[in-house]
DNA sequence: GTCTATACAAAGATAGAC
DNA sequence: GTCTATCTTTGTATAGAC
């Protein structure tokens, strides 16, 4: 165990910190005051600002996608498993550096002109949510509706994060958003008699 | 009628398309060069760039408000009228400089500190979304159920632009937004039997 | 009201020593 | 690998003339 972590670790939870609370924009020299290291050691390890950022968000990409695995995992049944990932949003929020609100979406919008590897970073976010939630729509849905559900899962869960933006309570945002998926989801199965229990496919 | 709009015009018009199409981030001197305005002339009509953008913003919000009146008051039903949300999105984005995403959700994520004024004209887009989306729903579901009803449809619908951001088309997202959005509209409403008409209160 | 010219500050990036 | 010191560019804003 390192109680000092190395000068790239320090630069990196400095980046992802400061594009968290303040923004991709936030300038170099801030980046390097949290880090309490010289602008020579951020070029040498990362080439330049993008480099860095890109660094950050694959990491960061990485920890979410654990988290949400891990509720996913955890969840008892198909259905708790596809809205789990409404419980990951607030445990990787708790986890981590509280962010404004998504850190994704907001490197995304701060930056018109992405580099590719950034481009890919921000792409493989949406990415992900759309695979994992297809593949966990399909025992629900079937195979034919499930990439129809998954995209409809992401507008509803983007639309939470756009609400905290919005200055929405996490909270709030998050119970409607998952609320609005439970609803979603027994909308494509197929139209339930009020109060029926969720009739499965298969 | 002026061929030649006034330089405090051009400005506007230049703010506006630069903030929809690379963000707030563009410099200055960019939004001069597209208004073919000197510096100084910026400076003594609007103080700083803050302020040019805080004016830019409040014309195009009052634009947005008028163009989705005239989509509420041209839909035949109050079911439509409460969808009309999204026609407007769609002729508004055909009116104006089509913009990367949400020119009012850009601009708050790019600035972390917003003035007062930009702030406010930030939090007045939010405003108008939940008013008259209550107001409308109000007549469908009732004044108590009107205000969720109103919060779900908001998240909706900035999860239709944060899907734009994301990369998805436009029309695309917004056909799946309305399409959410009458869902939600009919579960609040009350569990209609499969194919049953919407059954209005009152 | 508008322009030319310029001041002033900030930001990204590099050189060269240790 | 890391630091000190510095260079260059860019960006915001102002002074003073017309």
């Amino acid at each position: 165990m390192a109680p000092q972590p190395t000068a790239r670790d320090r630069l990196l939870d400095a980046a992802e910190d400061l594009a968290a609370t303040q923004g991709v924009s936030a300038p170099v020299d801030a980046i390097l005051q949290r880090a309490r290291v010289s602008p020579a050691t951020l070029y040498a390890h990362f080439g330049n600002k993008e480099g860095l950022i890109t660094e950050a968000l694959r990491r960061r990409l990485a920890r979410w996608d654990t988290t949400w695995q891990e509720c996913v995992d955890e969840a008892p049944s198909p259905e708790e498993k596809l809205l789990a990932v409404f419980t990951a949003l607030g445990r990787h929020r708790h986890a981590l550096t509280p962010s404004r609100w998504c850190v994704f979406l907001g490197v995304a919008a701060e930056t018109p002109h992405p580099g590719p590897d950034l481009g890919d970073t921000l792409a493989a976010d949406t990415r992900l949510l759309l695979d994992r939630l297809e593949d966990l729509a399909a025992p629900l849905v079937g195979a034919q509706q499930a990439p129809l559900l998954a995209r409809r899962l992401v507008l509803i869960y983007t639309g939470v994060l756009g609400m905290i933006l919005r200055g929405t309570d996490v909270d709030t945002a998050t119970a409607e958003g998952r609320h609005l998926a439970g609803m979603t989801l027994h909308a494509v199965v197929g139209p339930a008699a009020p109060g029926a229990t969720l009739r499965l496919m298969r």
